[in-house]
DNA sequence: GTCTATACCTCGATAGAC
DNA sequence: GTCTATCGAGGTATAGAC
């Protein structure tokens, strides 16, 4: 095993307990466990728990770019693109109704926390609305395409806080509906 | 000072603490701190930390029911009412921009450390829903008063996580307009 | 590069004086 | 009813053997 080869796995298994856990929720030892090395190994990649954190943003920071690229190459229309978008409540239900949003609760989290890396993490919000943004000019709204980005994004959150809360799915379904149907009507 | 008054300052002090830091990341010592009193004196109020957590949402429960109720009798019509709500949101902006919605915050946190109190947390999103509804029967919507009122509720929580994460007063200022514009559609 | 052992701190919680 | 003193567990981080 590399040195790097470990730090990635480090790397992922912090993404995966941050996120299911919460960052302060989640100590060493716990990803130690799952990376099954141990405590004192882990202070030869990082010399911070923070370091840590930095590192899972980057990583989530490059794995959604990919996947907006990979969107972006997919051939379709702008409209389907956005609909690659709200497919992401569809396909990680199970996740988001036991964890949240990875983005949202991350962010929440660090601002309580008054984390400085809490700017970073909004960052993941920014790709999403940068990229929407484009989406939308896309479909012949330029004027008004960060706000229309920002509502769905605001949307997404929403229904992703509610699902968490109440797990309901017919609630959940409704809304994608109903977001895909704001979606058609703001290119018509 | 009774220990009535003991106890009601301590929880008054952790509700504010548990929204601004967050429940785990606040400790025995910092509500101490704040009430001003040991951190030995607390264990004669309560047994343990997660009884103060009870105690914080039953006070929040109580709160909000009381809030709803004034609304109630303040003899204004459904849609002023619906408006109250929304209110909310212009009246606590800076702290929403700080720390998030109270409700959604604290039911975030307490399902990624699946916390027993979570289903509790929940109830006070059900007292929105529930009162919501209400307003949106008396709207003449009688039959999708619930999804209505699920779907405002969603719109105020996605504003809030991404006003906590990009302090956006511009996207707040039109997400709120333009959830009162919706609102107006729903009766008209 | 990974380990064991451990320092040092803060946490929630307890005991007992006043 | 409030205090001081303290316990044991678990947190981050370090030292040094292998």
């Amino acid at each position: 095993m590399t040195a790097a080869d470990t730090r990635q796995h480090i790397v992922q298994e912090a993404d995966r307990l941050f996120y299911e856990q919460g960052f302060e929720a989640t100590s060493l030892a716990h990803i130690a466990a799952a990376v099954q090395i141990s405590r004192g190994n882990f202070y030869y990649h990082f010399r911070t728990k923070d370091e840590i954190l930095d590192a899972v943003i980057i990583r989530r920071l490059d794995t959604t770019r990919a996947m907006l690229d990979r969107w972006q190459a997919e051939g379709g229309d702008a409209l389907d693109r956005i609909f690659c978008f709200i497919d992401i409540l569809v396909m990680n239900r199970a996740k988001i109704m036991a964890h949240g949003c990875p983005v949202g609760t991350l962010c929440g989290e660090l601002a309580k926390l008054d984390h400085a890396a809490g700017s970073d993490a909004a960052q993941l919000f920014t790709l999403f609305r940068d990229w929407l943004a484009g989406q939308f000019a896309a479909l012949g709204r330029r004027r008004d395409a960060d706000a229309l980005a920002l509502h769905l994004l605001g949307r997404t959150q929403g229904v992703a806080t509610l699902a968490t809360a109440f797990r309901d799915e017919t609630h959940i379904d409704r809304e994608i509906a109903d977001m895909r149907a704001w979606v058609r009507a703001q290119t018509a």
